[in-house]
DNA sequence: GAGTGAGTATACAGATCGGTCTACTATGGG
DNA sequence: CCCATAGTAGACCGATCTGTATACTCACTC
């Protein structure tokens, strides 16, 4: 599985924020309180132990409306989801665009990931957080997950090839295993500055895969 | 932080499964069944999906022998993990004790990884997803989670010092990185056969900091 | 000026949550 | 014989969970 999942990339472009995903809900005001403030707490003290009541609160709404926009709270963790994807992709897109050289560009990833993470609490990533919590395939934000994942492995993928056309699909996996455990090792506390040591490990890695010189 | 978290695990010898942690509850036979329905469920389900009387009833127990034992569900979580993590760290030292050569040692981590990560459902570290949840540095459990990543580290540090002693802080870190990164790319099903991708990544990474000849 | 969409306020339903309680049984050791 | 230990059976508690209902207000638009 996971083969050529979702439709890759085009490295050469802005890879755009998913638009194709489930997002259906208009975001009116009130809306868009509930989902900054479910997204805070989601974020802060996970999925399950949050509930709509306290949402609706944090976010100076009343349950009616909160139903009237989301209809479930499943639909808030999606539209949470989403959002956050979304604005990670906006925000790696820039980062990518002012990167030119084949290398800077897979370092920007990593350079872009370590300032996501120091804006907010150092809990890691939302999606491998989330994973921990959906078990169910069939959730509806199970695939929004999945789907981010895979983005970003088509994304590593694509930014190897420049540098090693012939590998570029173990390179694009290896860059990802580095960057997800960059990840983890920051979100855990493992040991400090980890998405920084990440950067270099991979910077390591495509020197020695593409040569010195390139 | 986590400088020289909890004490460095003797790579010399075999380490020892942890015998310092929270264990209290003595596992009477229910008891056992019980830890064995929990963990069996909340490492399936995840921790908070997972409510007592469905641990109680696939354990065959009433609910008053479970909280006779355990007190607490969160007793329950502190000696789940604390139980796996038990498990883990003695899986391990029975495959380090049959490698004998540096690097050998190294590799049998994720040998060892990957064999335990067979026995069980796709997903992933049961630390890491346990992290998800528990965001409470205060929580009993917090200490379990941490203390293992913290061991994990430990030892690749001491299995790197032959290979590299002037770096080997730098190259346990590097381990530790990619051992992680296969762990979730593993969980969440991003690429198949992760946790060997990882090694084979280790194996490269361990020919270019010792040098191919030792 | 009627209607519509977005909102407040609040009560409520039904289920499930973690946790406690009483009453009883079986077993095994001093 | 006695008593502690480990267990079953099952009712019960208050709190919290997701989700729904009724009644009303405000702003904007056709």
């Amino acid at each position: 599985m996971s083969e050529d999942v979702k439709q890759a990339p085009d490295a050469s472009r802005v890879p755009e924020a998913g638009g194709e995903g489930p997002r259906r809900v208009p975001l009116t005001p009130g809306a868009r309180r509930v989902l900054e403030a479910a997204g805070r707490l989601f974020y802060e003290r996970g999925i399950h132990a949050v509930g709509v009541d306290l949402i609706a609160a944090e976010a100076g709404v009343t349950k009616k409306t909160l139903y009237d926009r989301f209809g479930s709270k499943d639909q808030i963790v999606v539209e949470y989801l989403a959002d956050r994807d979304e604005r990670w992709r906006a925000f790696l897109a820039a980062r990518l665009e002012r990167a030119r050289a084949p290398k800077s560009r897979v370092l920007a990833v990593f350079d872009a990931s370590r300032d996501w993470a120091e804006r907010s609490l150092p809990r890691g990533c939302s999606m491998i957080n989330a994973h921990a919590e959906i078990t169910d395939p069939a959730h509806p934000a199970y695939a929004v997950i999945t789907g981010q994942k895979a983005w970003m492995l088509a994304l590593f993928t694509d930014l190897a090839r420049p540098l090693a056309p012939r590998r570029a699909k173990q390179l694009g996996r290896s860059l990802m295993l580095l960057h997800e455990g960059g990840l983890v090792a920051y979100g855990m506390g493992i040991f400090p500055d980890a998405i920084d040591h990440a950067r270099q490990d991979a910077q390591a890695l495509l020197k020695s895969a593409a040569g010195p010189s390139a």
